[in-house]
DNA sequence: ACCTGAACACCGTTCAAGT
DNA sequence: ACCTGAACACCGTTCAAGT
């Protein structure tokens, strides 16, 4: 049960060890057993290796989750976007989104100032450029692309939690069981709303909450364009 | 080194165990060695005892972590919110904020739909009614709500990653490194931001974004009041 | 250079037993 | 009822040794 036959799990790697032999065999984990199970630990049980072999071709988990995310955007379809800049902001902001929901096993590392995929940055250089061609300064098209990230991030950990959860066990959720027994007086529009919480909370509202967003941050911008120096 | 005088860590416990004395612990340990080391296991040797005395009390690290928010929100300063609504609206949306960033603990739960605090609820409710009498249905509003919410969590999980980033070790991101060294024919946008970029986003620029997602939030929805049924 | 074995320093939590 | 002891099932990672 310990040592198999030849080595390499189930798949049967014939090289050595590689970085593109993790990627892959990480990848199998993640379509498997779901980001979870994604250790260092597990994929090199995968591996039929030591954990401490991994580390001699990637750094860290960090590291490693950063080449799944390079592999990831590699392979993401790259559409043209459309002329129209504000419209081009929407959709790299969307882009954005799509191609992070495609890495569930980042939300570790989503908030770290230390993400990044080269092969995803084109999506960034996108959403500034079309910023700046709304009439933005390159400094409030970064300010944008900041506030779009945090929405994003937000988005994206949220989902992940509550898809967790719906998944553990399909209870009502804390929320929904103190909305059903407040006081109506001192809480009246969460009284009203509690009923349609569940419904109104479990939609995905990415997409809308963007088109909202990224309108108020153009316009707000775009209000006081030569207002300061 | 393992049992002590009486028990109770170094401040000295009466009574049995209770939640209120788990709680009081946790805060000690949470000022003194930070979110990160807030443990059952850490915990419990505050209070010297055993990591399975605390399960008595609470059911489980969620649940500490919802008492910790409770006593947080309790002793929160309820200002007076100002009477237009749009300015309401903001200002609860600000306050939402200001009453996690004091829970920087509630990282690993920010994200959940069982994340509840009773004592904060009425941030929630100022916000709903600030967004309705805006002139939003109740739908809208709660979908304003969870635009900002989702913004919120973004902006808290980017900002204690980061933090935590440049406790650590104060070297360069990644980000920073791979724009500096970009092809400036491909990324224009990005190497004219390369050397800003570390103080454009190291800035604290929630205000700022959340007034413009708010006038968004409400402009939109306010341009397609009546549209549809 | 590449990999193993053992260990370090942790987690949250279950289960059976003690008083 | 309240707490302990031992265990389960894990983590990421360092360090010294093997080939």
């Amino acid at each position: 049960m310990k040592s198999r036959t030849g080595r390499g799990g189930r798949a049967g790697r014939p090289g050595p060890l590689s970085q593109e032999a993790i990627v892959t065999a990480a990848l199998r984990v993640l379509d498997d057993h779901g980001p979870d199970q994604l250790s260092m630990r597990r994929l090199a049980r995968e591996l039929s290796i030591t954990p401490m072999a991994l580390y001699h071709h990637v750094r860290d988990k960090h590291e490693l989750l950063l080449l799944l995310l390079a592999y990831k955007s590699r392979s993401f379809p790259r559409p043209v976007l459309p002329d129209e800049p504000r419209e081009r902001l929407l959709a790299a902001a969307q882009l954005l989104h799509d191609v992070l929901t495609e890495c569930p096993f980042l939300d570790e590392v989503l908030a770290s100032p230390d993400l990044l995929a080269v092969s995803a940055l084109w999506v960034m250089e996108a959403l500034l450029d079309a910023a700046v061609e709304c009439g933005l300064t390159l400094e409030q098209a970064a300010q944008t692309h900041q506030a779009i990230w945090h929405y994003t991030v937000g988005v994206l950990m949220v989902r992940t939690t509550s898809r967790q959860h719906h998944a553990e066990l399909s209870r009502p959720t804390r929320r929904e069981q103190a909305f059903a027994t407040l006081p109506p007086d001192t809480f009246p529009r969460l009284t009203s709303l509690a009923g349609r919480w569940a419904g109104l909370t479990t939609r995905d509202t990415h997409r809308e909450g963007l088109q909202d967003i990224v309108d108020g941050l153009l316009d707000q911008h775009l209000a006081y364009r030569g207002g300061s120096a």
